[in-house]
DNA sequence: TGTTGTTTATTACCAC
DNA sequence: GTGGTAATAAACAACA
């Protein structure tokens, strides 16, 4: 059965993929999102994330400097960036939006790791046509599933919340969706629900299997395999232009901080006496092609399809992303099962035991002496003006984002980080950036 | 006719 | 090297 540790486990998982969610209204067509929701953005988590694992740095000035929510880096945007986008292993895969297709290595090594550390930590995989998500197709999947908030789905349903929160594969060629067939039909977590003999619409409905629930949520939100990668010369210096042209950001395109265009300078004096040869690059380390993108502008689908019934626009409608803190938290702390409603949970005891084993970063923290008070009500609901200092922020950045998605252990059930510590930690150190910098060494 | 669903095959990455 | 897993491609059938 799927008990608690698992809807937590997806839970966290939620809290980190920080989609955000838009409001459905009776006619189920989908209201604005909530960019001021400064408090569900998480763009400054993964900027401090990459910042401090990459840059092996303070919280840098650039990062100081900017709006701690991130947005102004994004002027019209209206998606935050994923969070996802700071882990080192959901690397950048710049390539022209088409045949989703791997990358290649880089020549550039360690450098161009860097480089590409920081390039893609202003990614942007709702608004980044040029970026592939980082997840495997099960995970997105079950991500679609999770945000519907629904016990089934409809395959458009899920095609559209994909499409809907990852710009790649608007206009990636369609060959996705049928990977996301096949995974559905292949994948034995997830189940075909047929459709009502009176029920409209095309198709089925699909939903995840209770029996593997906990396997594919434990591992759900795994990254997927990612090659390593190369940034084309003349993507770098688009996203120099791009950077300058728009100081800073913007546009969904690879925005990159100061640091990151010096990097990027660095990078090519490196390679500036080498003629760039993606043959040569594909040779050195990868086997798998790189496919020549079948159709570079495709069309962006519409969110709302003809093809779609009514009810399933009302479905879609609901699908403008979930992930939202609110959500998470009401999933968490609210031991709101209404999202697995059918999956025979077993209700938690409580969400969050009090038996304290905070470790992070593989040191061990005391536990705290008192208790954060129910922070989805004080810190994380949409409507909180988000006034939590930079100290605070930061901390939560380390402590949750150090190892985001680890192989093995991306799923908080293994993570000994209770949120209530954390938050009631950084609690203890907010207003004092000192007491940043010894966590930070700390950690 | 387009969408949905199933199945098979190939290739590649990764852990062991 | 091998096995597991995932991505990709393609063929095919069923269905609205």
């Amino acid at each position: 059965s799927v008990e608690m540790p698992i809807l937590m486990s997806l839970g966290m998982a939620d809290s980190c993929l920080n989609f955000h969610a838009e409001e459905t209204d009776e006619t189920g067509m989908s209201g604005s999102v909530n960019l001021d929701d400064s408090l569900t953005s998480l763009q400054w988590l993964q900027e401090f994330s990459i910042l401090n694992a990459n840059v092996n740095s303070k919280p840098s000035s650039a990062l100081i400097n900017q709006d701690p929510h991130g947005y102004s880096k994004y002027p019209g945007s209206v998606a935050p960036s994923s969070p996802l986008a700071a882990d080192p292993a959901s690397m950048v895969m710049p390539h022209t939006p088409g045949k989703p297709t791997p990358a290649s290595t880089s020549r550039a090594g360690h450098l161009g790791t860097a480089i590409q550390a920081h390039a893609m930590e202003d990614i942007d995989y709702k608004t980044n046509p040029h970026v592939k998500p980082p997840y495997s197709y099960a995970t997105l999947i079950c991500m679609a599933m999770q945000a519907s908030k629904k016990t089934k789905i409809t395959l458009s349903a899920i095609y559209k919340w994909i499409t809907d929160n990852f710009c790649y594969f608007r206009y990636a060629d369609p060959t996705w969706q049928n990977s996301i067939r096949h995974n559905l039909s292949l994948n034995k977590c997830f189940i075909k629900v047929p459709r009502e003999k009176d029920e409209p619409g095309k198709g089925g409905f699909w939903k995840i299997d209770p029996q593997y629930a906990d396997r594919l949520l434990s591992g759900a939100f795994k990254r997927r395999r990612m090659p390593p990668v190369q940034i084309h010369p003349a993507l770098i210096n688009r996203i120099k232009t791009e950077s300058n042209s728009n100081g800073g950001g913007g546009g969904g395109m690879l925005s990159v901080s100061t640091e990151s265009e010096q990097l990027l300078k660095e990078f090519e004096e490196v390679t500036s006496d080498q003629n760039w040869n993606p043959t040569d690059a594909n040779r050195a380390s990868h086997k798998r092609k790189q496919p020549v993108p079948k159709r570079m502008l495709k069309v962006p689908r519409l969110s709302s399809s003809p093809l779609l019934s009514q009810e399933e626009q009302t479905e879609l409608g609901s699908l403008k992303g979930d992930f939202d803190w609110e959500a998470i938290f009401d999933s968490t702390l609210s031991s709101d099962l209404s999202a697995f409603d059918d999956l025979e949970v077993t209700p938690p005891v409580s969400p969050f035991s009090n038996e304290v084993d905070l470790t992070v970063h593989g040191k061990h923290i005391d536990p705290p002496q008192k208790w954060c008070p129910v922070m989805q009500d004080q810190v994380l609901t949409e409507s909180n003006e988000s006034n939590m200092d930079f100290d605070e922020e930061t901390f939560l950045a380390t402590a949750f984002l150090q190892h985001p998605w680890e192989d093995g252990k991306n799923d908080f059930l293994s993570s000994t980080v209770n949120l209530d510590q954390l938050f009631d930690l950084s609690d203890a150190f907010s207003n004092d950036l000192n007491e940043w910098n010894r966590m930070e060494s700390f950690l």
